[in-house]
DNA sequence: GCCGTTTTCGGCCCGACTGTTTTCAGTCG
């Protein structure tokens, strides 16, 4: 069987829901697109998932029926699926490349097909510009002007911004319309309130006593470059830094339903609503109204519905019988459940860490002295921090050999001696994990440091089994105290290597290693995986994999990416007092 | 097509804005 990766077929249901939405068959569409959604962020493959089970082991997954479970058993096994090239033959359009066109969605481009035999975004953009589009019923010339705009836009951005990329201008925007007069709150919602590990767009939300002067400067404001909608509660513009915002102004009194309502996710708000429903309320964004004994006038509330929560987000979760949830737990992945038994776990505060496990100096590819490193540390209130330099097969960054690192911890011990009170340094490494699973540093070497961190630089591609058979095998040195960036992703630019982290945490949990989320690009362990380390008790650290005293800023993100794993401060060694986290170390 | 404290059939979240169709469909979140 060929390899087949989640994407392709998540890319497949999400194809047949577009055809189908075309068709205007109802609930169809939704159905197709939920289990595209849940699939794209599964971490196991879902050809692992059959292999293992079978038919009736992706009937197991969310939203995946007798229906779907047999389609992707289709694709799994012959690599298409009957039904979506009927729908293709039948409207032989290039879906993909619509993809991401604002303002283009599947009855645009059923419409576009059937009346100017547009199958692409290439032929979309000539007919736009020849001014064909706008004579086609429905269409006009702004509808085409947007479409124009929208591919160019599509063209040049690559769409999301790492989170640790756009927090600083969704703080800095924020900031801004605070300053407009009569704004008494702003608050940015959404992905970037749910911490998510990219952001596709920017939501905020606004209280303001005259809310069309606010939104006046928010479509007028520096860095937008398009407005797509200007309206007295809600604006959505596009910023030149890549990223649509929008803005949404509120009643006070809806506050905390409209918090809740924009800061998702999708899923999460359905399933509130859905209980909503169920004591005989209605949740939307202006807040929770009882609609027993009340009619409905169509549009928003009625007269005759009474409010009964809607001022804060924990009013909200309340009155629906819930504890209150954080914002990276709203993902529908069980949170509600979990509320309902008040079993959610305390999460790790964006304060907790004392410590930072992974950094690297100018002995390799750092560009600040260990004292530096330490001080910026120490700037940042961490008590401890672990130097932890590149081994000599990583010759690039010119990695430590077994006379430098002695070296090394001379230096070490100066700074130590010299910042004594403010932060203690440790002897580390980030040593290299080699192709057959051996150290790059000797038994005698790694014995001597304080804490020693194992990690892949090398030979990704190694088959599967391969792959992690070589790193169960540097776990099982007694000295690894740490795996660094288990996968080896980086968001955005490199997939991780092909290995089984059901695996790894196994051997993690055997051989007492622990496991790393690194904060830098790579948010490495990701959310999912985080939570299969806490479920199976395996510790593990929030690393900076610092470069530069600057780069501690990472760590916020790496404690976001735990708390979307549900992960506690007990979980994180590095939250413990320094003598707690080393007499936890296997070494130790 | 999926799902179940409304359970094997009958529901399925809901509102804002735009453009263009003078009453609403399409798209988005």
């Amino acid at each position: 069987m060929k390899e087949v990766h989640n994407t392709d077929i998540a890319k497949i249901l999400h194809e047949i829901a577009l055809y189908l939405e075309m068709q205007s068959v109802p609930f169809k569409p939704r159905a197709y697109e939920k289990v595209a959604e849940v699939i794209e962020g599964l971490a196991e493959p879902v050809a692992d998932i059959y292999s293992r089970g079978g038919l009736a082991a992706l009937k197991d997954i969310p939203g995946v029926g007798a229906s779907i479970a047999e389609k992707i058993e289709e694709f799994l096994t012959k690599g298409k699926v009957a039904e979506h090239e009927a729908l293709k033959k039948k409207t032989p359009v290039d879906l993909e490349s619509f993809a991401g066109i604002e303002g283009v969605g599947p009855k645009s481009i059923l419409k576009l097909y059937r009346e100017l035999g547009i199958k692409n975004a290439g032929e979309l953009e000539k007919a736009a510009k020849a001014g064909k589009v706008r004579e086609v019923e429905g269409f006009g010339a702004k509808k085409e002007e947007g479409i124009l705009a929208g591919i160019e836009f599509m063209r040049r951005s690559a769409g999301r911004l790492l989170i640790s990329e756009a927090m600083p201008h969704v703080r800095a925007l924020e900031a801004r319309l605070r300053e407009v007069p009569g704004v008494e709150k702003v608050i940015v919602a959404g992905s970037a309130r749910r911490r998510k590990e990219t952001i596709g767009d920017i939501d905020i939300l606004a209280i303001a006593k005259e809310p069309a002067r606010l939104m006046e400067y928010f479509v007028g404001m520096k860095g937008v470059e398009r407005v797509h909608a200007h309206g007295p509660t809600k604006s959505s513009v596009r910023l030149s830094l890549g990223l649509d915002a929008d803005l949404r102004v509120v009643p006070a009194e809806s506050y905390g339903a409209a918090l809740n309502y924009f800061t998702g996710s999708k899923d999460h708000n359905v399933a509130l609503r859905q209980i909503a429903i169920k004591k005989g309320l209605k949740l939307n964004e202006y807040g929770l109204f009882e609609t027993r004994g009340t009619t409905r006038t169509g549009r928003g509330q009625t007269q005759k519905e009474k409010m009964v929560a809607g001022k804060t987000e924990e009013e909200v979760y309340k009155v629906l019988g819930l504890d209150y949830i954080e914002p990276e737990l709203r993902e529908n992945t069980g949170e509600i459940e979990a509320t309902l038994r008040h079993s959610l776990p305390e999460l790790i505060t964006y304060d907790a860490l004392q410590g930072d496990l992974q950094m690297h100096s100018n002995w390799t590819d750092g560009k600040f002295s260990i004292e530096e490193m330490a001080k910026g540390a120490a700037a940042r209130g961490l008590k401890y921090i672990a130097i932890t330099d590149h081994t000599k097969r990583l010759a690039m960054t010119h990695g430590l050999d077994e006379k430098r690192i002695q070296m090394q911890w001379k230096e070490i011990d100066a700074v130590n001696k010299k910042l004594k009170g403010t932060v203690a340094v440790l002897k580390g490494t980030e040593c290299d994990i080699l192709k057959d699973g051996t150290l790059d540093f000797p038994d005698e070497i790694l014995a001597k440091l304080d804490i020693a961190g194992v990690s892949v630089h090398s030979y990704f591609n190694l088959p599967r089994e391969a792959q992690t058979e070589r790193i169960v095998r540097a776990m099982r040195n007694p000295h690894a105290d740490i795996l660094f960036h288990p996968t080896g992703r980086i968001v955005g630019k490199r997939d991780p290597y092909d290995v089984d982290m059901e695996e790894l945490i196994r051997a993690a949990n055997k051989t007492g290693t622990c496991l790393e989320v690194d904060a830098f690009d790579r948010l490495d362990l990701k959310d999912e995986y985080v939570r299969k380390c806490v479920e199976a008790g395996v510790k593990f650290a929030i690393d900076s994999d610092a470069h530069a005293p600057a780069h501690f800023g990472y760590l916020e993100y790496g404690i976001a990416q735990a708390r979307r794993g549900w992960a506690a401060k007990e979980d994180v060694i590095n939250a413990w007092p320094l003598d707690e986290m080393l007499k936890f170390l296997k070494r130790n």
